[in-house]
DNA sequence: GAGACCACCTGGAAT
DNA sequence: CATTCCAGGTGGTCT
């Protein structure tokens, strides 16, 4: 099954000219590998000062990007491969991203999967909070917009969706 | 007494969003720590990527400027710090910046001192030129802005005030 | 040469 | 109050 991990919702920078995209610090250092994020860490630790990650999309394509940690913004933040991404998939902002893992029912074969919910007035939205803060959907687990939305993730928060008995979810479409 | 080392017309960008300020080249190189403009010079020299610069109001408060050359537009220029100082002088265009060293009889505590003349449309310009080559006064040492013009300061040239026995001048006032 | 990428910087807002 | 975060920037390097 899959288990939504966190949203991102699009400012224009993170669509526009900077190339990157910043990562709100709860949730990478929550769901992502660790990076180097202390001056003076230089132990055996393993910590690296930046990392590939790996994402797969609704269609298994893979999206690469390279992770790493602004020490002068203390940001977290996806650089090489973002740009690519926000042309191919046509990112706006108010466009959210959502990161998955896929559990495929205890195979080790785990991966990251990453889509897209194109922004839509349709979608009702937490006025007076930034858009980061705002994202949530108020249908009951319709797919509105490509076929891909969970229903009632609020606020930005983490919620694996509910398990399927002899299947699982991947993306909104039941896989037995 | 103090010396007048040069002026600065101010541009619309000098006191926009880019956060510095133009130093012209030929005011730099004479009367700016030396800093390193040159690609490949890593030799004995002590010359410096950038310098923290120190300067002094009429009011004695102290202004430190980022100071650093920037290769990709061939330009000397005071970064951090000049923000604070356009917004709290309230400067405009056109508002010129006087560069003064203060050199107190041999005494060996010489320092720095920057101050203000507000753009006044009383001032007579050069026209034809651009700001920052067509500062002029047109009084006769007549105190007009701030009580701060220094006579006869022309073509943003560097000219000394003439000494006074028994005493120097400092901000057009002359301290015995 | 133009664009992507890189490691910085900053001010405002949130805490 | 001070500190942290981060959206929106910068110049410089590489391709």
């Amino acid at each position: 099954m899959e288990i939504s991990l966190f949203l991102i919702g699009l400012t224009p920078s993170d669509v526009g000219k900077l190339n990157r995209l910043v990562i709100p610090k709860k949730h990478a250092v929550k769901y992502l590998p660790l990076i180097n994020e202390d001056q003076n860490e230089r132990e055996e630790g393993e910590i690296v000062e930046d990392v590939e990650v790996v994402f797969y999309d609704r269609t298994m394509r893979q999206w690469k990007f390279r992770y790493c940690y602004w020490r002068s913004s203390q940001s977290f933040v996806f650089t090489s491969g973002w740009k690519r991404f926000v042309k191919e998939k046509n990112l706006k902002e108010r466009d959210v991203i959502v990161f998955y893992t896929c559990d495929l029912e205890g195979q080790s074969n785990n991966f990251l999967m990453i889509d897209v919910h194109y922004y839509s007035e349709d979608d009702s939205v937490v006025t007076g909070k930034k858009v980061n803060e705002s994202v949530h959907y108020s249908s009951e687990g319709q797919v509105k917009t490509q076929n891909f939305v969970n229903s009632k993730l609020k606020q930005d928060e983490a919620k694996p969706v509910e398990e399927n008995k002899g299947g699982f979810m991947l993306f909104g479409v039941k896989i037995q």
